[in-house]
DNA sequence: GTGAAAGCGCTAACAA
DNA sequence: TTGTTAGCGCTTTCAC
């Protein structure tokens, strides 16, 4: 009738049925490993097999979501694929995705709540068979709009409490509580603490942590600062925090990027660790041991959160191809992450 | 007929034309924006533009995507998003494509050839409109196959000279001549190189920059140990390389990991930085400016890298929508990274 | 054992 | 200004 612009894998399975003047339906069967269930003949199966190999013939993937309503694919929404911990989960769930035959679309959302509503809407339109979302912003329209077109979601990292979608995450808050508790047991009481962005849940309940175990163990909050998790923010919360009469025996920083920026700041102004303060810090990046002092962390289960959430999510898939009408319950899991002990707390005395 | 287990978006543009009793093409004319071309009155218009929004309709792109044979979405093939390197370029690569209207498919080879060969292979059943590929291994038959099918392919960081495929890396070898100068001009001769992964072709050219400079200044080459880009590595290799009897006045190490490792050899042997040793490395991550004695660095052109790749891939998608039978012509570029300069080198009187 | 034909949702050539 | 219809490549029902 006309012609497409662009011939792309010109080889389908009319090519092929031609070819060996065998139907399209047996030729399907046959490539699709079906062949004794049809009891389709040797012969023609060796016909068939040879001719798909001959021609070099790749399925065309496109047509078969379309038929099928289901593409396999599954997609990634991230915050920022520039963050360790971020891409860590990324390579994570896509490596174990791609072993059970699902693609996976990623898309970076530069942390940007715009950026997610729309890529979400453009992976909704792309016929996917579920999402792992770490949101980005507070927004949520878009996400309880997923919920209502029954498009499988996990969360990972952050979550919406309100939302009846699964999640897993670290339990921050019992974390935060159990480095400042193993401060406390060291001796310290004066325990600065350096936050990171505020609105974002894991840093809330970071801080709720720290609050909390000072509390617990009847100590007033000695120190809060900080407002970003970057290395600047670090440098020049910790400069403020060494202008103040009375010094901390330890600081508690709430990112391996504030830690950084901490540390340049510490050494600036001639504090040794763990002699003058004892440091202690989150997400417990690769280099944490190769620093001058090797510092404590917390160490995030990253590997245990991805797998977790990749078997959580085909679940759900699994679950909606058995009853489509099936509301799957809400999982929500809080995993407690362990302390990752090195040089930087002193005992006191 | 049949039925199917999972009724999507259930709201098409014969949903629309249905309940709106207008044409299917009228519909589809309306939802694409280009009423006026088919002077399309505005009446119809109004009444499809206001179902679709009521039933809230999503095109769908599988469909789209079939009947076109243009999917809208590019692959990008990464060694590993574990590699802050890689992840920064996928990083920028997503948004800049996500703010042309691409999508972006994403694969984690985990530095596995037999995972590249699949994940290329998948891609290019996907109908993908072109791929951004960084090569994790030596094989390049499947490479070739995608020259084959016209698929538009372009390489970041490592490529193959010999495959008539464009590429955009940066000139690691003019990088590590130019360091290596500097170290020279600073008064350093005896200059000890450790190296990452052997067959990699960054590692490869950095090497050879180390070597030609030194032959270039007619000076012996002093030291070149190390295999792999790990913590591990550079602190076996550092302890090495301070066991023989001649110190090296300076050492270049070839990444920020084989750069950590060092500086905890360094730091358990008692050498100071800059006093005793001076230090250089490559990749120049946010954290060298945080080390006790921040380091001196070759910094790559990740962004400017990745938004050329873009630029050059784009270009060729758009040449072979005009003329599909169009060879593209082959792009070579390698750009000269900049040194940063910190503190870890003293100049020798 | 094999095949004809319908249809997934969409676009575009052609007709009116 | 609008509509009819073929067909992208595939799977599956139903028929032989």
């Amino acid at each position: 009738m006309y012609k497409l612009d662009r011939p792309l894998s010109n080889i389908t399975l009319k090519t092929i049925s031609e070819t060996t003047n065998v139907s399209l339906t047996t030729v399907s069967r046959v490539l699709n490993g079906v062949s004794k269930k049809f009891r389709i003949s040797a012969e023609t199966e060796a016909k068939v097999l040879e001719a798909a190999n001959r021609l070099g013939y790749i399925p065309n993937q496109t047509a078969i979501n379309l038929r099928l309503k289901k593409s396999f694919s599954i997609g990634l929404v991230i915050p920022s694929l520039a963050n360790p911990f971020f891409s860590t989960i990324a390579s994570i769930v896509n490596q174990a995705l791609h072993a059970k035959g699902y693609s996976v679309l990623v898309t970076d959302c530069d942390e940007e709540e715009k950026t997610e509503v729309a890529s979400v809407k453009s992976l909704a339109a792309r016929n996917i068979d579920g999402m792992i979302i770490i949101p980005s912003g507070k927004d949520k329209k878009h996400l309880e709009a997923l919920y209502k077109q029954k498009i499988p979601v996990v969360f990972i990292d952050r979550y919406f409490k309100e939302l009846p979608i699964s999640y897993v995450a670290t339990n921050h808050y019992e974390g935060a509580f159990n480095l400042v508790n193993y401060l406390i047991e060291n001796g310290h009481q004066k325990i600065a603490c350096i936050q990171g962005t505020h609105h974002v849940l894991p840093n809330m309940e970071r801080v709720r942590g720290y609050k909390e175990a000072m509390a617990y163990n009847n100590f007033p909050e000695f120190y809060i600062g900080g407002s970003s998790f970057t290395f600047e923010d670090g440098y020049l919360e910790t400069k403020l925090l060494l202008q103040r009469q009375e010094k901390p025996t330890a600081i508690l920083t709430l990112s391996d990027t504030i830690l950084l920026g901490c540390l340049k700041a510490l050494s600036e102004d001639g504090f040794n660790i763990p002699e003058d303060i004892s440091l202690t810090t989150f997400d417990n990046s690769v280099y944490l041991d190769y620093l001058s002092c090797p510092v404590t962390s917390i160490s995030q289960p990253i590997a245990d959160i991805a797998q977790i959430a990749i078997r959580l999510l085909l679940d759900k898939i699994d679950a909606k191809t058995i009853d489509s009408e099936a509301m799957p319950k809400q999982e929500k899991i809080l995993i407690t992450p362990t302390i990752i002990h090195r040089k930087s707390v002193r005992k006191l005395n």
